[in-house]
DNA sequence: GAACCGTGGCA
DNA sequence: TTGCCAAGGTT
């Protein structure tokens, strides 16, 4: 991008939106837009946090459950807890749920209206600095600078920066907001980031098809496909761990509410021990007979493997969870995980499975 | 600035 | 199978 062509590279990009935007439960539609409706702030605000680190794929059915569910911020700020949390079971970054609800809570109680602002935005719970310009310029046609990784990516090959991540953050943000336009700022922002999901992606970007490949030094220098460019990331240990599952007489199961603070904060989970990486000792929940099952569960977070060794017992005792009380799919993807192998040994114990040799 | 915080899809 | 990656925020 040569120095005075921004505005014709915003104006191309503009052009192509509106002939290629994506169709999402949370954008309007084009006749919409061009009659200059805007969308509901509620909406725009429930789908950023959604899609913060989140693919669409991911967010689109979470997204319409929440409104179906809640169709107002003030319905949310309403809700219980628990309710909400097993909403978003599954989504992952669960500390976004624990904030979306501090979020809707201080804007119900502030009157039911989001701030206007980015300003304003930014000083609610969960709301940083690129949720907060997303939604002012999405919801309140404010022309600030959205930047998440696509108008990173998008951004870096326009100009050619060749600093690593994160170091050139703020080169990149102050390229975005030369590209940023007075008018349709939200449209700008969204066209950014479409551009950057579907034709200026990660891995073989389709330079061919875009529409400001004109303007693009990297492209020019064939160096579109490395940038931007980003430091090595360390390997993620292997941590390991107990779980144990226990039904009581009538089905009930033992469950237990996970701490607000810290990983998978506020969920569901089966008791068991702390997940280290040396051999974790035996701490079973209650006195009963314990059974190894034969697989153990595997799972990646952000920054460690996981392998979870599962024990099942029948049981009697206080705090078991009446079966009719507890959904599977309220439970983060890790517990899940742990449910469904001891589902697969109780399924097995009533029906065993032909033998296949060996 | 760096660590922490989930999950599923894809090459 | 493994590593990378996605519309980041908080501490």
């Amino acid at each position: 991008m040569r120095d005075g062509s921004e505005a014709e590279a915003g104006a191309a990009l503009l052009f192509w939106y509106d002939g290629h935007a994506r169709v999402m439960p949370w954008r309007v539609g084009p006749a919409e837009r061009a009659a200059g409706v805007r969308p509901d702030p509620y909406h725009v605000w429930l789908s950023e946090v959604m899609l913060q680190q989140t693919t669409v794929a991911a967010v689109r059915d979470y997204f319409r459950r929440f409104t179906a569910r809640w169709p107002s911020v003030a319905d949310l700020a309403a809700a219980e807890d628990g309710d909400v949390m097993a909403e978003w079971a599954g989504l992952g970054y669960y500390a976004r749920a624990r904030n979306l609800l501090k979020c809707a809570r201080a804007v119900a109680a502030a009157g039911g209206q989001f701030p206007a602002t980015a300003e304003g935005l930014r000083a609610l719970p969960g709301i940083g600095p690129y949720t907060a310009a997303a939604v002012a310029a999405i919801a309140f046609d404010e022309p600030a600078v959205v930047v998440d990784g696509n108008v990173e990516r998008v951004v870096a090959r326009l100009w050619a920066i060749e600093t690593p991540m994160p170091a050139a953050k703020p080169e990149l943000v102050d390229k975005a907001g030369r590209l940023t336009p007075q008018l349709r700022p939200g449209d700008h922002a969204q066209a950014m980031m479409d551009l950057g999901a579907t034709i200026c992606t990660p891995r073989n970007p389709a330079c061919a098809l875009c529409p400001v490949n004109a303007f693009c030094a990297a492209k020019a220098q064939g160096i579109a496909a490395e940038l931007p460019r980003k430091s090595p990331k360390p390997e993620k240990p292997t941590r390991f761990g107990l779980a144990y599952v226990a039904f009581d007489a009538a089905g009930g199961v033992l469950l237990e509410r996970r701490p607000e603070k810290g990983l998978l904060g506020g969920m569901l989970g089966f008791p068991g021990s702390d997940w280290a990486e040396t051999a974790p000792a035996p701490c079973p929940p209650l006195a009963a007979d314990w059974t190894q099952l034969s697989h153990e569960v595997r799972h990646t977070f952000t920054h460690f493997h996981l392998r979870l060794r599962v024990f099942v017992a029948q049981a009697e005792g206080e705090g078991f969870t009446p079966r009719q009380d507890f959904s599977p799919a309220a439970l983060p993807t890790v517990m899940r995980k742990v449910w469904d192998l001891a589902q697969a040994r109780a399924q097995a114990g009533a029906a065993p499975p032909h033998p296949r040799g060996i």
